[in-house]
DNA sequence: CTGAAAGCGCTAACAA
DNA sequence: TTGTTAGCGCTTTCAG
């Protein structure tokens, strides 16, 4: 009589075919016990109806919401985007739907910590490139779910990352061997602890490589400003204003090698005849501008945090919870030796 | 005697203060018939408690998910990953979970469509820069859900976006003015139809202005490529390879309009001086890199989609359903008047 | 203002 | 192999 105007359930279903609803959810999932001509013909008829089983009253039974979380800082920002694709592809390559928590501004973040909206609406978690306090950690841990960090340091849950202090020697490193002696370090400010992690082992990094190569730590050679390219500008031009400016510079991140690049054009200062740079990601911006800089493998750590994801929640074990992926120096156009270095054309 | 192992329920809380599930259930949503003294115990023990509803029981039975989908094609790219971000922001500040479909590829985008896995997901979609087929806009329709386009034409749904035609006009006209009479575009190709509608209309754009400035519409000025910077690189080289190259170029977007860029350095052909080129959108790498361009407000774009989106799950319609956003011209360095013009410096 | 009871659409025993 | 029966945790009448 009335048209159905709500979609079809999975009575609608059993109806059709003339079997109870129990074995049409059995037989939709591929379960045991039904015989294949009742599946086939189950199967058909759900097709025809256009059903789709309603997660919400699967998932008030079962307990799962086929749903895993992301949470993620800054989406435009190229690693975070790429990091999130790649996980977003496995993850959904094993059936779950993604649930997005973006979170740009330290009140967005506060909010979800102490909310929690993930709780009872995934699965899982992850995190990717967040530096957590440790209150935030243990808001996590008491989630009740499985949580895997990319770029992110869990403590002891699941994470894969990259051995930054080692990456940010290796581009220190490059550049004491060019010759260079007053090597500075442009660091992002962060007030906001969204990546103060990174940058302190990057850091850390740089002072390794400097104290190995016998060179000074000088405290004014290390400044920091805002992430990204107004950022680097800044920071550059405070290392120009210096009484003795170095003669090579190691930029946390791409963006900010980027803007110190922007800033030593329009100073007129050759690159990397004058001074040096280096970066860190190897972003497409980095190769566009022929930016020497230390490539990590971004996508891969969105894979493989995905797929610890998925381990965890199937399985409530990860097979290796802890993986470090390689770090590589890609020489390009803006380092070269030392000006006025012996056997050098300055 | 047992501890509580999983999460506490309605029950939990009605127990712990002696009312019924009911009572906890109107309190806890602000709903009236409530005292407030019953009310504030009530609020006090769920806090205790650490409770939080089950969506999917509440789904269940209102039939809401609470949830909204966001349908994006390359989050990776500025623009999309621009306007995803502030979608979110507004959505969520409008307190829906946001449930993301990323669909980078020709199989992820047809597993999308063929299987809708947002039915039953979700209260309603934003589709993000992403030309539909006429197979593929009826499937949103049939979704049962309100369906809003950032970027994206969803013939009879809400959508927000700019005016591409009259946006690449002004592009080509900027050239035109500055005397250049051959003027190429640079279009990217599509086989997968995942801008092919943008892309279309810069077209007219250019044919348009074309025209209305007496200028001949040369069909070998117009060239395509892959989306990206590659693609635009190849582009302008073959362009630079024809018996009267252009002296003037303008690119669907800013990312191809770098590419050529790129090809014009290593060709050693000075921009503006020997060649204008112009692209589209204003990204940021547009500006670091001195790019004249046509900016639209794409921030903008992705919060006007979210409040469509929230009218329309909350109230059903939509109050102005067809926003077009101005586009203005960005005069910066890479255009200038053409080479031999009278009265000018070549 | 509050309680009782029915039921949202499904899954998971347990029977048959 | 299939059906029956309880719920999962919540909202929503309808009574009181």
């Amino acid at each position: 009589m009335s048209p159905e105007q709500s979609p079809p359930t999975m009575a609608d279903v059993a109806r059709a075919v003339g079997v109870s609803t129990g074995t049409v959810s059995r037989a939709l999932r591929g379960q045991p016990g039904v015989s294949d001509a009742m599946r086939r013909r189950i199967l058909r008829a759900a097709e025809s109806l256009d059903y789709v089983v309603s997660p919400a009253a699967s998932g008030l039974v079962t307990g799962r919401t086929g749903s895993v979380a992301v949470l993620v800082p800054f989406i435009s920002r190229w690693f975070h985007a790429q990091v999130l694709a790649a996980a977003h592809q496995v993850l959904r390559g094993s059936g779950f739907e993604i649930v997005l928590y973006h979170v740009e501004g330290t009140a967005e973040r506060r909010e979800f910590f102490e909310t929690l909206p993930v709780r009872r609406r995934a699965d899982g978690l992850v995190v990717i490139a967040l530096s957590l306090t440790d209150e935030e950690l243990a808001r996590l841990n008491g989630l009740g779910m499985p949580v895997v960090g990319a770029s992110t340091d869990l403590g002891p849950a699941p994470a894969v990352g990259i051995d930054d202090v080692a990456g940010a020697a290796k581009a220190v490193r490059h550049l004491a061997n060019l010759g260079h002696r007053r090597i500075a370090m442009i660091r992002s400010t962060d007030e906001e602890g969204f990546h103060g992690g990174v940058s302190r082992r990057r850091l850390a990094g740089y002072e390794d490589a400097m104290t190995e190569s016998g060179l000074e730590v000088d405290p004014a050679l290390v400044v920091s400003a805002p992430w990204g390219i107004d950022g680097g500008a800044r920071a550059m031009g405070e290392l120009l204003s210096q009484r003795t400016p170095p003669t090579a510079v190691f930029a946390e991140a791409d963006e900010i090698a980027i803007g110190a690049l922007r800033t030593l054009r329009r100073a007129g200062i050759a690159v990397p005849g004058e001074m040096s740079v280096i970066g860190f990601d190897d972003s497409p911006m980095a190769e566009l501008l022929d930016l020497t800089t230390v490539a990590q493998s971004v996508h891969e750590q969105g894979l493989i945090a995905g797929r610890m994801l998925v381990e965890a929640v199937q399985q409530a074990r990860v097979a290796e919870p802890a993986v470090r992926l390689e770090t590589r120096l890609v020489p390009r156009g803006t380092t070269s030796a030392r000006p006025g270095r012996p056997g050098t054309a300055g």
